[in-house]
RNA sequence: CGGGGCGUAGCGCAGUCCGGUAGCGUAUCUGGUUUGGGACCAGAGGGUCGUAGGUUCGAAUCCUGCCGCCCCGACCA
């Protein structure tokens, strides 16, 4: 009652806010556009985070840690870089305080002004470049492949929480490569294990594909990008993948001397997620009742909620069986939730664990112990059946799976729904307008239609997905001839 | 930066039009009864009313400035 949430059809913002906040992931923090991750929601990133890690090692990357700090001088090598991010640089400028001579607080000591500012990442291709330079002389040097889990910082006029605060955590990959193609291979794979880990982990199904000219990461030549759907029918892009080209060797002059003893430009990809998974985690799963969170990745699997009565004999019998059950489950791999608190009812806390999404929970009461039973809910459907004790273990391994493929099923059902081809301007309104969702249409190939397409209607092109079939059709706009149809949004 | 909304107890809000020294729900603490879908009774504690100034005998309330946050838009992962 304390925690009503809004409902998605009410005002779905406030939905989306209503959970990250009630169901205990984050908090709004002092400073502007930056969050406060609570302990709940950072698990969750663990856990997400050590599947992501465990497959860039099995991938042949290595982790590292670069500066924080970058001179501003170093953005400016990269002139496309440089004016993708310039707008949303936050500046360091000095390096102490004072005591205000005027009043009680401290000041901007003005005498000790950087010679040169110092820029807080938005991203680091440019420090990591700067120094790949002292890495690499000859192609034995190659590949770098290296990988750094960090904080960045993006000055955004608008934030929302997970999905674009002003500081965030990612993971940042920085490879260098002989040759293009073992470069665009490196970017190709990354992808692959971006959308394996969003399907198999996260139960979200994404399209994989390429950005436009207009879409793509300031440097690249190339963007490759995994789009999932929201429940309000609006795109996420939800991880990138990029492949540089020279671009950063050029700007920061890293060259290697190949096997035939000619120097040559280094070839780079970066790619990245970030804790803005959790905010398409969140909108592609979550209903009226509060969070979904799939298995593979719930900070809890299981919640286990005993009735405690006063009887004493009783109370003693069903606190030894709820230890028994949480070990047993424990013993399966299976991350336990035991909530003992005398103070709430029953009833609250079905509520409060159906808010945070935990996937299943189990209710034992007197009336189940003498059965050899215990009641079973499962979060995603909210069906309750009552389970054999004996066995509960691999019950409770098997209903973990179904959830964790019914999750997906749903999302993906849904997503599969929400695609929709037209062939001609008005159908693209009205769909736009209507069920909204992913648009295949025809693009004549052009920025400027692009562009024009976007101010008319706020929908971006959100990629060409891979492998996409080719076929003869007219641009939507302005009925020049389009070899294929391309993946069309409106975008958070 | 434009438009809208809001700042009063931990949280959610009323009180502001019409000035008289702050209230409700919830949470918290104590005791008791309860416990199979957000318990109940009794008692207690907790607020410089965002901030600075002005008007007034008297300001949460009227006037002015400032600050902050949320939502919508432009920008972006």
């Amino acid at each position: 009652m304390s925690k009503e949430l809004t409902s998605r059809e009410a005002d779905y913002s406030q939905w989306y806010n209503d959970l990250v906040i009630k169901g205990g992931l984050a908090d709004y923090s002092a400073v502007r556009g930056c969050m406060v991750i609570k302990p709940y929601g950072f698990t969750l990133w663990e856990n997400m985070r050590d599947v992501l890690d465990k497959k860039f090692k099995q991938t042949g990357h290595v982790n590292a840690y670069f500066p924080l700090l970058i001179p501003k001088s170093f953005l400016s090598k990269e002139a496309a870089h440089i004016e993708g991010f310039a707008t949303e640089c936050a500046v360091v400028t000095h390096y102490r305080l004072k005591s205000d001579p005027n009043g009680g607080g401290m000041i901007v000591d003005p005498e000790a002004k950087l010679e040169e500012e110092l820029i807080i990442r938005p991203t680091s291709e440019t420090i990591i470049w700067n120094t790949y330079k002292t890495w690499i002389q000859s192609y034995r040097d190659l590949p770098i492949l290296v990988n750094q889990w960090a904080n960045v910082v993006r000055w955004e006029m608008r934030t929302r929480l997970f999905l674009r605060t002003a500081e965030f955590l990612w993971q940042e990959g920085h490879t260098a490569h002989a040759t293009p193609q073992e470069a665009i291979d490196e970017t190709k794979q990354m992808l692959e294990v971006y959308a394996e880990f969003a399907e198999k982990y996260m139960a979200m199904p994404v399209i994989k594909g390429v950005k436009t000219a207009n879409e793509r990461f300031a440097g690249a030549v190339d963007t490759y990008t995994i789009e999932a759907l929201m429940q309000d029918g609006k795109a996420l892009q939800s991880g990138t993948s990029h492949f540089l080209g020279q671009n950063f060797a050029k700007a920061f002059d890293v060259k290697f001397a190949s096997k035939e003893g000619v120097e040559e430009y280094v070839w780079a990809t970066s790619w990245g997620v970030s804790t803005r998974l959790i905010g398409a985690l969140i909108m592609a799963h979550s209903d009226d009742d509060g969070l979904i969170i799939p298995p593979k990745i719930a900070p809890f699997h299981v919640v286990l909620i005993p009735f405690l009565q006063k009887n004493v004999e009783e109370r003693t019998a069903i606190e030894a069986k709820t230890k028994e059950i949480k070990t047993a489950l424990e013993e399966k791999g299976i991350r336990v939730m035991l909530d003992m608190d005398d103070s709430k009812r029953p009833g609250f806390k079905f509520a409060e664990y159906e808010l945070k999404g935990i996937p299943v929970r189990i209710v034992i009461g007197p009336r189940d112990l003498a059965n050899g039973v215990v009641e079973v809910a499962r979060r995603d459907t909210k069906e309750k059946s009552l389970v054999q004790l004996e066995g509960l273990e691999q019950t409770i391994t098997q209903l973990l799976d179904d959830i964790q493929e019914n999750i997906y099923q749903k999302a993906l059902k849904f997503r599969d729904d929400s695609i929709t081809k037209v062939d001609t301007w008005d159908e693209f309104i009205s769909v736009l307008d209507g069920k909204a969702g992913f648009i295949l249409a025809h693009w004549d190939g052009t920025s400027e239609t692009e562009t024009k397409i976007k101010e008319l209607t706020k929908a971006t092109i959100r990629c060409i997905p891979l492998d996409n079939p080719l076929e003869d059709g007219k641009c939507i706009l302005t009925g020049k001839p389009s070899i294929q149809r391309v993946l069309f949004a409106r975008a958070y």
